[in-house]
DNA sequence: TCTTCAATTATTGTTAACAATATTAGATAT
DNA sequence: ATATCTAATATTGTTAACAATAATTGAAGA
């Protein structure tokens, strides 16, 4: 009989990293433009400087960080072109993406994206502007995940990843940019099942965020 | 005044790297489940073996490689659940994509389109199958280019790279997987800026290319 | 002849030292 | 005081040797 076969050695660690990463970013605790210099995060995650320019590498070619030639891994810093780039390829995806998850949610995913909501509620209220993001943006994957499809959960994840840093950069301080009640519309689309409507309300969710921009 | 700052050092030479084993995957020159030894690719391409590794990294990270642990690299074997998933995602993405480009396309698109469709045809009677699949994928990320949406165009060069993989697994060998007068129709589209036809007509394309497979 | 085991070989993974480049700090001159 | 140049420092990029693992070969036994 053979081994389990893993992916790469220690790849569990590695993603890891890598993810926290990208929940850093989501969580704008790492802002566009910061520098990650690799001692410094070999030192955080207590692993070699290899392992962390692997991690470096994968988080470049998803285009969450840019390397500089000779000068390391900067947050990146997208440009109003990405940005609308970003949201028209998101504006591409959801719609049809949230049509899927309305065929295909169970009465138990339904439960969830209402436990989901009331969170979102209570960050909101609460003026959790940080927490709010990342519940917003985690709301959309699950989108994804109930859709049941992983190249789209990847793709969407990349898509909400960058968001946040586009929010960081354009959006405008004092609004907040994810309407919790858009989300609860969408719920509710789901939950009757109605899959042309739930991509109608992905749609102008989506503008909604974007029009809320200052590119 | 500041130097040009290019991406990564040499990042042009891996860059290219990376293209070619992605076009010998398109053109099933590099059939699924390969072996792509680090040796035998750093003789190929002259380098060294960290930027063979750092190429594969990306290719992994891309899901068109596969690596496994102390094993090394093949190209990737999708699962007759990835081949579904990717031809969804495809149908989700591309119909939208085609629509875009309706809008977008100038004449000289149009002329550009017209052009690789004689190549198609031309591959086609010959019976050159290779490049036929080849030549076919190259006009779903022309689409993608006119839709000028970089984003887009990254997550669908990936998609039918990986489709050819699929191809090449499940595809009957006899029957021809792209055809051309399919192209035609949509281009047919685009030069009357037709954008929901050529959405309409997209999505007919992938789903006779999706029932040609035998999963 | 086929299977199993061990030893050899080949390949991948890791580490550490070194080279190249950028950044910083300090000194000098205007 | 500011700007500029130079030297020192720090950071990244590369290489080569080494360690760990897998694949292969061949021999021994059933």
């Amino acid at each position: 009989m053979q081994k389990n076969i893993k992916n790469i050695p220690d790849d569990d660690k590695e993603q890891a990293i890598v993810e926290s990463i990208y929940e850093a970013v989501i969580d704008q605790r790492l802002a566009p433009g910061t520098k990650l210099p690799e001692a410094v995060l070999c030192e955080a995650f207590g692993v070699g400087r290899m392992r962390i320019r692997r991690c470096l590498l994968v988080l470049a070619s998803r285009e969450v960080i840019e390397l500089q030639a000779n000068r390391g891994a900067f947050v990146a810093c997208p440009t109003p072109k990405q940005a609308r780039e970003i949201f028209e390829a998101r504006l591409c995806i959801e719609p049809t993406l949230a049509k899927m998850a309305a065929q295909r949610a169970k009465p138990a995913d339904i439960k969830n994206l209402e436990k989901h909501l009331m969170k979102e509620s209570i960050a909101h209220n609460a003026g959790d502007r940080r927490e709010a993001i990342r519940l917003s943006g985690q709301f959309h994957n699950s989108l994804a995940t109930i859709a049941d499809n992983q190249v789209l959960l990847k793709t969407v994840k990349d898509l909400v990843t960058r968001s946040s840093l586009i929010i960081g950069m354009f959006g405008s301080s004092g609004i907040t940019n994810c309407r919790d009640d858009e989300h609860a519309g969408i719920i509710q689309a789901l939950r009757s099942a109605d899959g042309v409507l739930a991509a109608e309300l992905m749609t102008g969710h989506l503008n909604h965020i974007k029009d809320h921009l200052q590119l």
